[in-house]
RNA sequence: GAGGGCAUAGCUCAGUAGGUUAGAGCGACAGUUUGUGGCACUGUAGGUCGUGGGUUCGAGACCCAUUGUUCUCCCCA
C-alpha cells in the first residue's frame, strides 16, 4: 500500500478550520432563515440529463461523471465496449454514465422547482448550504469539490425581492464583520448599451468583455471588444459608458444622458434607481453601490445583478446573483421567474482569515479536562463528567492513568480552560480541586459546588 | 485544453562544483520530576532522498520518462 493522499483539488477540514467555517455557516444560515427562506437539500449526484447542455460547452466538459454499476459483468462485455466505443466517436454517454455529481445549487434548485412547482407555495424562497464538485484543474482559491451557499426567490417579479437580497446580503457581513460594497447593475442596461452600439446580438460580446475589466484594465477590455467584431466608434461609446463615475446619483444621471431614449434602458435606470432608494435611510444604503461595469459572466441573468466585494482585503468578489426570467424553461416548466444571490464561503473565510475577524469563541471546543488518578478516583471523576456533559458543558475524562505532567499537556494542547483533580483524599471528602489552567489559580469545591461552578 | 515550478524524517526545510556513514528546527517518545503543567536540559526513535530507467569509478544532486503536487492562462466560485 502506497502513501495514502487525497484526490486532487479536495481538502480535509480540521477542527479549527471546521468550527471557523460552521460559524460562517450559522451566520448565513440564521439571517436567511430570519428573512424566511427555506431550507432545501438535493442529492449529490443528479441524472446525467438534468445537468448536460445547462452550462455551456465549458461547463459540460468540468462535469464529474459516474461510471454505471455492472460494466464488468462478463455477460455484458460486448455491449460495454460498443458503448464505449460510442463514446470516443463523441456520442451519447448512457450506456456507460447516467449520472453525475452536481456542478452547481441553481440547476438542482430549478429542477426541484420543475418537478414541485403545482405542490410549491409562490413565491418559493429557498435556501441551500451544500458542496458542489468540478473536474476543473485547481489552482489558488479553486478546488474540485467546495460548497455553495444560495439563497433564491421564484415565482415573484416583484422588485421587493431584490430589495431584501441587498439587505440580506448586508446583514450577513455585518454580523460576520466584514466591511463590504454591495455593487448592483442591471442586464437591461448593458442590452441598451448593446442595442446602441449597434444590436442586442452584441449583448453577449459586451458582457464578456467589460466582465474581465478588473483583471485586465480597460485598455485590453478595448482591444478585446475590437477582437470581438465591434468599431470604434462603438468602443468609444462602451468607454464613455465605463468611465461613469461618481455618487450613486451622479452615476444615473450621466447614465441617463448616455442612454437617451432606449426604453429597456430607462426601465433597467428606474429598477436600479427603485431598489437604491428603498434603502436610503438604513445601514444598507452605506454599502449599495450603482456600478455599470459590473457585468458578470453568466449569461442567464436577465435583470439587477449582484457582486460583493470586502473593502479590506485583496480578493475578487465574495458574493454575486442576479435577476433570471425562466429558471425553469429548460425542463418544459415556462414562467416561473427568479431572483438569487450566492454567497462565495472558502473566499469569505480567507477575507476574515486575513482580516482576522474570527471570534475566538469561535474556537471553544472541552471546557474541563479530568485527571485520572486511578480506578476509583476516576470512576467519581466520570459520575461528575456526565452530570457537567448533562448540563451542557464540554467535558472529558483523562483515559489513561498517566502522570499529572501528561495529562496537563494533553490539556493545554486542546486548550481546555479547565482541570479537575480528584485524587484519593478527594475521593474521602467528595471534593475536588479545580484548577484555572490559564491563570494557575486553584480551589477545592464540594462535588455539588462544582455542579454549579461557572465555566 | 496550454504552459511553468516543486517532490529529501510525521511537519517545515538545508544539503555547496556529482565524492566516505544524508543534516537542522519543530513535533513524537523517554528521563531529570509517580499530586501540579506550559519552560529548560539530556537522550531515543524516525529516511530504500516520489517511482522507473540512463550517464558516471561514484548520483539526493546531471539526463530521460512517469506519477503526484502546486501555480499561471482559458474558464469559473
Amino acid at each position: 500500500m502506497s502513501k495514502p493522499s487525497l484526490p486532487q483539488g479536495t481538502r480535509d477540514f480540521s477542527a479549527s478550520i471546521v468550527r471557523k467555517r460552521n460559524y460562517i455557516f450559522q451566520t448565513v444560515r440564521s439571517v436567511m432563515e430570519s428573512y424566511g427562506f427555506q431550507p432545501l437539500e438535493t442529492p449529490a449526484m443528479e441524472n446525467l440529463d438534468t445537468l448536460m447542455g445547462k452550462y455551456g460547452e465549458e461547463g459540460d466538459k468540468l462535469i464529474f461523471k459516474i461510471l454505471n454499476n455492472g460494466l464488468d459483468n462478463p455477460a455484458k462485455q460486448d455491449q460495454a465496449k460498443f458503448e464505449f466505443d460510442k463514446i470516443l466517436a463523441g456520442k451519447n454517454t448512457k450506456g456507460l454514465t447516467e449520472r453525475a455529481l452536481r456542478y452547481d445549487l441553481t440547476i438542482p434548485f430549478a429542477r426541484y422547482v420543475a418537478m414541485n412547482h403545482a405542490q410549491l407555495t409562490m413565491p418559493f424562497k429557498r435556501y441551500q448550504i451544500q458542496p458542489v464538485w468540478r473536474a476543473d484543474r485547481p489552482q489558488k482559491g479553486r478546488y474540485r469539490e467546495f460548497y455553495q451557499c444560495d439563497a433564491d426567490v421564484v415565482g415573484s417579479y416583484s422588485l421587493l425581492n431584490e430589495v431584501e437580497l441587498a439587505n440580506l446580503y448586508a446583514e450577513v457581513f455585518k454580523q460576520l464583520g466584514v466591511d463590504v460594497t454591495i455593487k448592483m447593475n442591471n442586464r437591461k442596461i448593458l442590452a441598451a448599451l448593446a442595442e446602441i452600439c449597434g444590436g442586442a446580438d452584441k449583448l453577449v460580446n459586451i458582457t464578456v468583455a467589460i466582465d474581465k475589466l478588473d483583471k485586465i484594465g480597460l485598455e485590453k477590455v478595448k482591444e478585446e471588444l475590437s477582437e470581438r467584431g465591434l468599431d470604434a466608434n462603438q468602443i468609444n461609446t462602451i468607454e464613455t459608458y465605463l468611465l461613469i463615475d461618481g455618487s450613486n446619483e451622479e452615476k444615473i444621471s450621466s447614465l441617463k444622458k448616455l442612454i437617451g431614449e432606449n426604453e429597456t434602458g430607462n426601465k433597467g435606470i428606474k429598477e436600479l434607481e427603485w431598489v437604491l432608494n428603498y434603502h436610503q435611510h438604513n445601514f444598507v444604503s452605506t454599502h449599495l453601490q450603482a456600478d455599470f461595469t459590473l457585468a458578470r459572466g453568466l449569461n442567464y441573468y436577465t435583470g439587477i445583478i449582484f457582486e460583493v466585494k470586502a473593502n479590506n482585503a485583496q480578493m475578487g468578489s465574495i458574493g454575486g446573483g442576479g435577476r433570471y426570467d425562466d429558471l425553469t424553461g429548460t425542463f418544459d416548466v415556462p414562467n416561473i421567474p427568479g431572483v438569487g444571490i450566492s454567497f462565495g464561503v472558502d473566499r469569505i473565510y480567507d477575507v476574515m482569515e486575513e482580516l482576522q475577524l474570527f471570534p475566538a469563541e469561535v474556537q471553544t471546543g472541552t471546557k474541563v479536562l479530568f485527571f485520572n488518578l486511578g480506578d476509583a478516583e476516576s470512576r467519581a471523576a466520570y459520575s461528575l463528567v456526565q452530570l457537567l456533559r448533562n448540563k451542557g458543558i464540554a467535558a472529558e475524562l483523562f483515559h489513561e492513568n498517566s502522570k499529572f505532567d501528561k495529562q496537563f499537556k494533553y490539556a493545554d494542547k486542546k486548550q481546555i480552560p479547565y482541570a479537575v483533580i480528584i485524587g484519593s483524599k478527594e475521593l474521602l471528602e467528595n471534593t475536588v480541586v479545580i484548577k484555572n489552567l490559564l491563570t494557575g489559580d486553584q480551589q477545592s469545591l464540594t462535588n455539588s459546588e462544582l455542579l454549579s461552578f461557572a465555566f
